[in-house]
DNA sequence: CTCAATCGTTCCGTTTACGGAACGAACCAT
DNA sequence: ATGGTTCGTTCCGTAAACGGAACGATTGAG
């Protein structure tokens, strides 16, 4: 038993069987083996991407809705370990002229977190939605509270506090031009 | 030699190195053989499941980050105005290949918003920051509450819609692969 | 220069995920 | 009953994903 065996055989069976569709006929349309797909569903089989492309497809789900729990809190990064600002990565699109990363981030009240310059062209979109973040420019700030959207450019030094008691919570969106 | 050769190969070796991890330190790190992680960078393998999961959880990052969906085929802007659901167009970013759309959005309580198909290859991703969000593929809907992120694959019929008298508000992100 | 350390790739034996086939069980028609 | 069909599981030979070790290339220290 693998510690890390997310359970993706139950939801597995549960989202074929919703559909009605039985295994052997699932298996005939994903174009794998019925032993496979058995295996799978019954966990005890460790399955290879191909594999999961190939059942994902016939049930026409993305690969996310097999592997992830929905609503599941993903892997915790801590990117400054100690520090005011502690984020997730939930996404990255890596696109031919720039990187989109999509994060979550928590402020912790209190504390200024300062962040370095980034490399020039690179854009940090925020939207708060739990208490009131103060970032931006350490030399012009932003406010926003709940719903509100704030951004700038990263390629100068910039900050991360909160404004009263609570820690903020928001999404972070960075565009980062590719290098040269 | 696959024929459905997705590209994790290159945006694992894109994660790793932003990081300045060598290949050795990270196949340590992850309790993986240096070739498998060799092969896994140069697409010459397959991958188990559970060495997805090693590699991601080394890195700190969601499986998601690993495996996005391959697709890239064309596009086509539909919007969706309804009653059940308002949004705020707070940026878009028009790359290569891709178009992001960031929105902020309000889903009101009690209706179902029925959304078509968009354009193969669309995504959508949605961060809830208030009420809980039942959103998602319309035969199999996920589940988030505040705080939580869930994305899907937009080619196929979608819903919009709460759980609870409450209603939800979310940040939605939408990439739209460019027209080929 | 030599030597040691580390880089990423390749080689190779072991492990295991794969699909085809066979299996018993359940069901339906005759 | 009886034969035919389909169900999900198990058996088994093959293909390939795995980790350890060896490789040449590169780097840094003395």
């Amino acid at each position: 038993m693998n510690g890390r065996d997310t359970d993706i055989g139950s939801r597995l069976r549960r989202l074929r069987e919703a559909r009605g569709i039985s295994l052997s006929a699932l298996a005939r349309s994903a174009g794998i083996g019925k032993a496979t797909l058995s295996g799978l569903e019954l966990g005890t089989r460790n399955p290879t991407l191909e594999t999961l492309y190939a059942v994902a497809g016939a049930l026409g789900v993305p690969l996310t809705a097999l592997v992830l729990e929905p609503g599941a809190p993903p892997t915790e990064a801590v990117r400054v370990p100690g520090a005011a600002v502690t984020a997730t990565l939930l996404e990255v699109f890596e696109e031919p002229t720039a990187t989109f990363e999509l994060l979550r981030m928590r402020v912790r009240p209190g504390i200024v977190q300062h962040s370095p310059p980034h490399a020039p062209g690179v854009t940090e979109h925020v939207t708060v939605y739990a208490g009131v973040l103060r970032a931006g420019p350490a030399d012009a700030p932003l406010l926003a509270g709940p719903g509100e959207h704030i951004s700038w450019q990263a390629d100068i030094p910039h900050i991360y506090s909160t404004v009263g008691p609570d820690e903020a919570l928001a999404t972070l969106l960075i565009r980062s031009p590719r290098q040269a």
